[in-house]
DNA sequence: TTCATAACCGAAAACGTTTTCGTATTTTCG
DNA sequence: CGAAAATACGAAAACGTTTTCGGTTATGAA
């Protein structure tokens, strides 16, 4: 029932606490037969360190603490995924906040982590989080802090990102390439940085091919629903813009436009072509599949640990480290709601988000 | 930079270590004078207390665990994310661990939150964990456990599920009263208690109602996946059998089915109607939308986070509690998949157009 | 004044571990 | 054989907090 501790062992085999504890940790000060000893007896009775004591003396807990705006969310799911896998394999657990998109909360779980004295921290930021004084507080407190995909520039820390305004591009310039002219655009929030820097890959890749640019083909999509979506499809219906293309924020916005299209007869891709972001595994489900941008979750989940784990080291060995930026590469999955043509091929479909369940 | 601890504020106060942490926490032997000083002081210097050296003297760390086999899932994603806010509120952490429906390594995770000393574990289980030997060992340490969703009846601890049985039977009812007569039903693996009580709620509903139970009619899913549910609409299309409604474990299963009907010009629901199971928000946006059921899993993370709280508070208080199994009720979710056509006669001449082969 | 009582404070143990440093014993080798 | 070196172990401090219990001073009543 209780769980055992040193003493026990110590006063069952008649030697010192000290003794057992070098001898568990095989330091070199203890001889071959008492480390056999002690193991033998620690493993009878099922010793496990009291992590406690252990965090109490060592100044570490060896978990970490990740703060994200949403955890139902396929990105983010993916991600705290492969956060969670490659911590457990170096031996960290991870404590996961969900911020709600709230920069108060955020606030509040900074301090939250702090109390618990995590090792490191690991946050994707609030949509609308102007004030970043939180985050100066993890710095100043020597607390690693490695920032992802909502970031601010104005921490000097680690990041990891993928290439907004590049992957807008491309996810644009790949509507433009099947033959649209006159190209849509529902953009995130006006605040943080990705929605601007889509909206600008977007206006790019525009004028790099000779098209207008016309701040009437930009809806803002505030907040990033499914229901925005199909509320913008609605208004494009009514009104008299002609529009042959949409590049959506996000895959969730060009779902609900699909979903308006479909039920108002409007012939997707024939009439109007679409391509999302991120890659939902849904937007493969699609009638017709969606088009979209992969945004790498599980990879860059790895490399967020990665960047994490390395400045943990760095701390323990009393080193410092300089802030590193990694930009993960996009790539657009074009599928049926960008194709060219009815019969164009599907195939090289291969690239699949992962299933949820 | 360092942290401040009880005994500098007590140096620079001049009184004992002891006197100021008393004043913290307002004990009746402090005056107003002193207690007002010291947290005066506390405050400037910004004090937080050391949450190693109090989980070390109170062996609470006010921490739990959760185990789920998928993070990335719609059900799960809503059930973390109401048992993070609920435990937040009152003043706990959550540590996530992911068992990947892998047994070995749900075992490891236990003992991994065994070791870091969790106050409570709540787990829903791997699809195939028969061993339930390190649930036992929880126990034994006289930590509190509480289990949803997927479920072992062996374990006496108190239990947080829905009645599969009985949503399983009345989605078929739904199927039955829509006007299916030759129902089937795309199962989920064969050990989990969920997929088998879909399953038994599937056949009831079809003797209730006067229908044969056909095991031909019986597709297994395992895993349950999209493309398991793609796999044997396509199976079902190539036989012979008559088929005009699908009763899926899951709403990815449906999803795969629907998109494969989709694709080869068969009409839901006119053709073939069909119900998912769980409500993921995706269903709605699909194409027909989906019927399914709604699985609530906000209220079961709430209900889980309350369940063990009460567990955790008897604990501290001594007392012994009886485990409690909740049933959190179901309900179906007619959207057009599983819709009547509305022409009568037209649905005849369907259904004389079956089978597809 | 004297004693009982209340109000306030601090010494110290305890939680279980890690690690330094000192000491006792054994081994080595000229 | 004796001194130096290697080997093996333990005492004790430290991490920062909580809490018991005893003691000191102020307060009030007799």
């Amino acid at each position: 029932m209780e769980q055992v501790t040193l003493k026990q062992i110590a006063e069952y085999l008649g030697i010192s606490i000290a003794t057992v504890s070098k001898a568990l940790k095989d330091y070199p000060d203890v001889s071959q037969k008492t480390k056999d000893l002690v193991k033998a007896e620690a493993e009878r009775l099922n010793y496990q360190p009291n992590s406690f004591a252990v965090n109490l003396r060592t100044k570490e807990s060896k978990t970490i603490g990740l703060i994200i705006p949403e955890v139902v969310h396929f990105f983010f799911g993916n991600i705290v995924r492969a956060i969670i896998t490659a911590a457990e394999k170096r031996g960290y657990l991870v404590i996961i906040l969900q911020s709600d998109d709230n920069p108060e909360l955020e606030k509040k779980q900074i301090d939250l982590l702090i109390s618990k004295r995590v090792d490191g921290i690991m946050i994707s930021l609030a949509n609308n989080t102007v004030d970043i004084s939180h985050l100066h507080k993890v710095q100043r407190l020597g607390i690693p802090l490695v920032m992802f995909d909502k970031i601010s520039k104005l921490v000097p820390c680690s990041k990891v990102i993928i290439d907004d305004r590049k992957a807008a591009y491309e996810a644009t310039k790949h509507l433009i390439e099947q033959g649209c002219t006159k190209i849509a655009h529902f953009r995130g929030p006006l605040l943080p940085q990705n929605s601007i820097d889509r909206f600008l890959g977007y206006k790019k890749a525009l004028e790099d091919h000779g098209l207008p640019y016309d701040s009437n083909m930009v809806f803002l999509c505030d907040p990033i629903t499914y229901e925005k979506g199909r509320e913008h499809a609605r208004n494009l219906i009514e009104s008299d813009l002609e529009v042959d293309g949409i590049f959506a924020n996000t895959d969730m916005v060009a779902i609900g436009a699909l979903s308006v299209f479909n039920e108002s007869g409007i012939k997707v891709p024939e009439q109007i072509k679409i391509i999302g972001f991120s890659n939902w595994f849904i937007s493969s489900a699609m009638t017709p599949t969606l088009s979209t941008v992969d945004q790498p979750g599980i990879k860059m989940g790895k490399k967020v640990f990665k960047q994490l784990y390395k400045e943990l080291q760095a701390k323990k060995n009393g080193q410092i480290i300089q802030p590193e930026t990694v930009t993960m590469s996009t790539e657009v999955i074009a599928r049926k709601s960008s194709a060219m043509s009815v019969n164009a091929l599907d195939q090289d479909d291969k690239k699949q988000a992962l299933p949820f369940g």
